[in-house]
DNA sequence: GGAACATCTCAGTGACGACTGTGATGTTCA
DNA sequence: TGAACATCACAGTCGTCACTGAGATGTTCC
């Protein structure tokens, strides 16, 4: 609890907003529980739309438009099952996701 | 690269939506530029509202608002300048943000 | 006490985003 | 080939949230 504050109460002009792209970038991803709980699920390996769906208790083409943003933000990547193609499995791109996090972290550093 | 996709392509439906509650909270309020660079900017220690303001060009009663939000979850306080009562200083709930930190890391784990 | 300042609270407005429904695309199997 | 399945893309609707403006509270200084 040691607040340092300013002993003389001038405002500091000089402060510059720290850029937070990045981070609200992510965070607004993570914003929403279902991409939330996509990529947190995602975490243990690939798993399909329809798996998606049913543990979270939403429609199909509801999880496919958060798949789309994660899609569009580099996070996550498709692929076609090789026994079935029917089925399109989702997996992470951990690279992209260790950017997220460290833009988040930088933010709560 | 090593997508471990399943043998057999039955979905499964013992898989469970993850707890992501505090993560998506602690998302919610990275998501907005003005908060996320609020957070940043007390990584540094105790600063003034109208300091903030000025930093992010925004008007003092929009950071407020802000700061309420951020208060209300309890990442941040505010305190009154020793010299100037005029001032409120806010500054950052460590333990607090740690445990933001780690729900988010937790998604993304 | 009164003026100027710093900040808060609240209600109103506008924009963005989540969910839905529908139709389209690609795959499997009979 | 046709039916059923898995998924996507897109447009419409509705709710939530960020910004604004105005008024209220607390502080300092004359």
């Amino acid at each position: 609890m040691t607040t340092q504050l300013p002993v003389v109460c001038v405002p500091r002009l000089d402060l510059r907003a720290p850029d937070v792209i990045d981070a609200v970038a992510a965070a607004s991803l993570i914003a929403d529980p279902s991409r939330a709980a996509i990529l947190a699920m995602l975490a243990d390996g690939p798993v399909c739309v329809c798996e998606m769906a049913a543990a979270l208790g939403a429609r199909e083409n509801n999880v496919s438009n958060h798949l789309a943003r994660l899609r569009d933000a580099g996070l996550v990547r498709a692929s076609r099952h090789e026994a079935n193609a029917r089925f399109l499995y989702y997996e992470r791109d951990e690279a992209a996701v260790a950017a997220a996090r460290a833009a988040l972290a930088d933010v709560l550093r």
